[in-house]
DNA sequence: CTTATGACTATGA
DNA sequence: TTCATAGCCATAA
């Protein structure tokens, strides 16, 4: 189990990354970030090595098995601090309310206090 | 080769 | 500051 995540979507689009391991790699560096902290497909895309495929990151979070997998893409968020909208956890606010169990703090605007939680590599 | 799609990002008005 | 557009990579038709 594991290891097809991209296999499933392949419909036009994306993926085939998969084979280079891009979605697992994804979920391993989402895994490593911490409750109460955040990052952004940009990040996560920079982390291995291919900043330019911020979007397939986001193909991967979409696919991802969820926290059941031990992949907390909730905590992966747009790099202005936004929340993927209508595409998430099936509901809008969802992320939002998930964030803010772990103890994100959110700014007014709506969006993710980048300042305070966005995730850094040691 | 060109077009279309996509949980993105950067830039310009 | 917010909104709109372009660029980005990769795959499928």
């Amino acid at each position: 189990m594991h290891g097809d995540y991209g296999s499933q979507i392949r419909g036009r689009g994306v993926v085939g990354v998969a084979e280079d391991g891009f979605f697992e790699q994804c979920y391993e560096v989402v895994r490593q970030v911490p409750a109460g902290c955040v990052t952004t497909y940009g990040q996560v895309a920079a982390l291995l090595g291919n900043p330019r495929r911020a979007r397939f990151v986001g193909f991967a979070m979409h696919a991802s098995p969820g926290m059941a997998a031990g992949v907390p893409c909730h905590r992966v968020v747009f790099k202005d601090g936004s929340l993927a909208r209508g595409f998430a956890f099936g509901g809008e606010g969802v992320q939002r309310r998930m964030l803010e169990e772990e103890g994100v703090a959110f700014l007014p605007d709506g969006r993710v206090d980048m300042d305070r939680h966005l995730w850094e590599v040691l």
